[in-house]
DNA sequence: GGGACGCTTCGGCCCGCGCCGAACCGAGGG
DNA sequence: CCCTCGGTTCGGCGCGGGCCGAAGCGTCCC
């Protein structure tokens, strides 16, 4: 029966099918883990609330939470999850953004030029990444994405440990939402967006995805004046 | 402000929210326009609990419609919807089937082995011919997906005529849900999805989205073993 | 023109659920 | 041990929305 299939996929999406749901679950696409009351303050409702909010997330599978002493922190269940909130995001009804203040404005540049996907980067830096990857011969694209010899052995020299989880591909392109074009996903991805910002060649800006870009990023070895457009001022 | 960007997801994610709009989409998945009487007979409800249902979804950009007469045609609005659905009804928590009959075994064999996915074919199906004409070099994935000269030619002596739409790429690979491996997509694997089933190579079995796969399709230039355990019975 | 038919509009019912404040619970910290 | 603080449970409120039957409207066909 069909009908039941539909049931299904209604009570999925009835899991965003609110405001306050869905607010949380694109802040947790930053892809770091959050407490209960910093979601409250985000979502602007009260702790009780955001409370059986996150049991219903967590109970539908979409978040997973860790419990440390009085504290619950939610992150996205999985990266397969995160894929698709990325997607949906991208799809839901853009209104035309019309009327935008000045503030907004730069808020969105920053976004577009360089953010988090999840636990990658994304962005005009994660296209400037995936594309001088591929040019040097460390990704190869013949049969779907890969990484080459050459690309594990300049892991290596720069230090990066890639965590393969069960299952997780080592590298898997993912559609970036403003540039339209695929960025560098999967555990070398992440890893990558990990070992940068611990580096600090990139710094995240507090109260979003959004990245901010310092010169040392060169030493991923990115062309000299592609980190100088993306760590200038506006 | 990251809120109401959530309230959009929202706003999106409860048109699928319900059980009724759920069924009609997944419905609709088959690549045809259905009739809204035919559509409240499916999911159970009376006529005009379904108008109001597609009265929401075309509003909402999920659907188009045609009016011709009497009649009110509704189908998927665009092939990323139709894709967006099929990802979603993939992760959508399929509960472990237990104690499945006879019937619904066979069902899901069926639909395994054969089916469209919006307006091509899936399925084993769907796999042996993206294989096939990987092999034959009809396709190329040096970079990304794409037909190659051969594979224009191959489809022009097929007398198979592709329309290209505003935008739409000529050929796309789509994540298979029962097989986990990309099949053809985009223009041309809606062209000889609708060649297929125009020749009798493959008919619809009614109720689903499964196809019943008939000799003739080795027209196609599969493996002949391949066809045979495709057509076989149960 | 008249009847059959596909669809829509209207009114009304009722359940589900998102929200809060108050009270409660348990982990830390001095 | 008591206070603070993060989180949860409970009771209750109000609204949104999914459903139907009855009635209405336009199209098609005889």
């Amino acid at each position: 029966m069909t009908t039941t299939e539909g049931q299904e996929l209604a009570a999925w999406a009835r899991m965003l099918a609110d405001g306050t749901r869905a607010t949380v679950c694109l802040a947790l696409l930053d892809g770091r883990a959050w407490t209960a009351t910093e979601l409250a303050a985000l979502a602007g409702v009260s702790r009780p609330t955001i409370s059986e909010h996150l049991n219903l997330l967590v109970e539908g599978g979409l978040l997973s939470e860790v419990r440390q002493g009085r504290h619950r922190y939610v992150e996205l269940a999985n990266p397969e999850t995160a894929h698709l909130l990325e997607s949906l995001s991208a799809l839901a009804p853009r209104r035309t953004e019309v009327a935008t203040s000045l503030k907004s404005a730069s808020r969105r540049d920053a976004f577009a030029r360089a953010r988090t996907c999840y636990d990658h980067l994304a962005g005009r830096l994660g296209i400037a990444v995936i594309d001088t990857m591929t040019e040097r011969g460390l990704l190869d694209w013949t049969d779907g994405l890969a990484l080459t010899p050459d690309g594990t052995r300049w892991l290596e020299e720069l230090g990066i440990a890639v965590k393969t989880g069960r299952g997780r591909p080592l590298v898997r392109s993912c559609l970036d939402v403003t540039e339209r074009r695929p960025h560098l996903a999967g555990a070398v991805g992440s890893a990558l967006c990990t070992h940068a910002i611990d580096q600090g060649w990139v710094r995240r800006i507090p109260g979003g995805r959004a990245l901010k870009v310092t010169g040392s990023l060169t030493a991923l070895g990115l062309p000299v004046g592609v980190v100088r457009e993306l760590a200038s001022r506006v």
